[in-house]
DNA sequence: CTGTTAGCGCTTTCAC
DNA sequence: GTGAAAGCGCTAACAG
């Protein structure tokens, strides 16, 4: 392994010399320069990135913490970030925690044991109160999933309009039993929503019925799943308000197979507005949320706590926007 | 930060002992090793891995290159890798090429400043003979993509078999005019698939139109492009060859739209079993990827490589399965 | 401008 | 069994 020496040796200079250049320091004679690159260059040498991180106290490198990226929603925000990131020279460490909580905890050591500069996390499984311990380790931030006392910078999207606007959209076109699907319960990504869709319902004097209410919705086949439970239920709703696309879709596929029409006798709404949205059919109307700025604003939060810059309590929110397109709207009842 | 040499003094022991404990050598006395334990516990000690990693040449990660983590099919593959590797020990460091030659060269480097202790590819952006050069910086395995004259472990599906197996497939609904599509035209998994579809078409006596090959196919709007240059052709192809489930969903929604039914008017066959084959009217016929078993082998044979077991030539292949659904058997004239 | 030197935190001979 | 000491490859005072 070529070392740092080596190429000293080569150039006929001293080690800081050689690092000086390596760092792009001031004070080194244009001459002498060159001569470390000729040096470089013909041994092909690289600076060893542990050797570095150990005398800097630095490796350059962000933990991102997602449930799973296949999941598309932290699929897009991990890519989205790990472009980002490499323009600010930072690598990417992406970690799932695969909604346990042991291994949310066993990544959150990264931190302690200084494997990375700082840590993204875009979802949280532990209680608060245990994840805020590793802040006295590094730097964290909240991405998309926020805690309401958590004093650490938090990106996040405007969750509660984006419950609203979906569930006005549905009242608008008549409905008034409308069912809402949720992931996680402990998500305040979720629980915001969920405030959303009830400021609507209020909003239209409409209450809501208990058995409309379905948890634990994440993928397709939840959406397949809760499809057959209301199809069998005896009154009802007309309409769905789901946490993710995934589950709108498996709800219309349920729907399909079963022979009810979609929208005319169940309205469904996605959210995320992922490709699958235009693929089926009929096309998912959404809630689209700005995945990359999210993900661009989150790593520059994150670039400036691990310098030192910025503050704790920088909240940044992004707007949430309703896309309409087929599942809601019937041709021939089109109102809005 | 707490050192060893913080548990040491707390101990009451030399940092040699802690450090004989943390690495579970023999040769401690029970008493210390529980002071040890205690002395550590009580100060939160945690080693820093960029020490370890420089003095014992290894960093516990491995970097995997991927085209993007959005692509499904990656993104599985990805996802499983990171499990198995915890289940060894070792980080993933998932590196997206996006389809780039600079940004593939890039992440090669990794392995010459040591951050990684194995590369693990599955796509590969540039030419063969620059790659090479990065095998004397550390263990490199090809995983899912491969180069013949590659003398390095290889983890591959049986492609051949697969572009055989569905174009026969086709064939046997009494399809005689079948287009191929292809993602990137250098990628040896393409070409093994284009060697079995032609293995196919030899069978049957057939020959290619070359108005009928597509190039550059890789997402769902590429799929809907391809349709609508099928639909104006003078003599069209009555069954499509894809290489990806997106591709095939896309042409399937083109041909929604302008009314032509899959599969009487078109058949059309995906590749790699994706959720959306389900999902899409009618169900897409395709080819499955038996993914998880190609990730746990990749990452066994990588984590060997590293501690020097295993050699050089080794190949793994993995069979692929047809899987019939609608997209290429009309209930009419169903015959296989 | 450039070289010498002292560590960063850890593991590993080598003595005892 | 245990400790002292050297050193992994690099950067940053500190001299000069």
């Amino acid at each position: 392994m070529v070392t740092i020496d080596d190429v000293a040796k080569r150039a006929g200079l001293s080690k800081s010399t050689v690092s000086r250049v390596i760092n792009d320091y001031p004070h080194v004679s244009i001459k002498k320069k060159e001569k470390v690159f000729e040096a470089m260059k013909e041994l092909g040498y690289v600076p060893n990135s542990s050797a570095r991180s150990l005398r800097n106290k630095k490796t350059q490198m962000i933990a991102v913490l997602v449930p799973r990226i296949m999941n598309p929603f932290f699929g897009q925000l991990a890519e989205s970030m790990e472009i980002q990131a490499a323009k600010h020279g930072y690598q990417l460490l992406i970690c799932q925690t695969m909604y346990s909580k042991e291994t949310e905890l066993k990544h959150l050591e990264l931190l302690k044991m200084r494997q990375v500069d700082g840590m993204i996390l875009t979802s949280i499984e532990n209680e608060w109160d245990v994840v805020k311990e590793y802040l006295s380790y590094g730097p964290m931030i909240l991405c998309n999933e926020f805690e309401e006392e958590a004093t650490i910078p938090t990106v996040k999207f405007d969750q509660i309009h984006g419950g609203y606007v979906a569930t006005k959209h549905l009242i608008r076109q008549g409905h008034k039993k409308i069912a809402y699907c949720t992931g996680g319960q402990k998500s305040n990504v979720g629980q915001h929503r969920r405030r959303g869709f009830n400021l609507a319902l209020q909003e239209y004097h409409l209450s809501f019925d208990e058995r409309y209410g379905f948890y634990d919705a994440f993928s397709i086949e939840d959406g397949i799943r809760i499809f057959k439970h209301i199809h069998q239920m005896p009154d009802p709703p007309t309409a769905v308000f789901t946490g993710s696309d995934e589950v709108a879709a498996g709800i219309i596929t349920g729907a399909k197979e079963y022979g009810v029409s979609v929208p005319e006798a169940l309205a469904v709404i996605g959210f995320d507005n992922q490709v699958i949205t235009k693929l089926m059919d009929p096309k998912i109307s959404t809630v689209e949320q700005p995945i990359p700025f999210l993900a661009k604003r989150a790593v520059e939060v994150m670039v400036d706590r691990i310098s030192h810059k910025g503050n704790d309590q920088e909240v940044y929110e992004y707007p949430l926007e309703l896309i309409i397109r087929e599942s809601t709207v019937s041709p021939i009842r089109a109102v809005e």
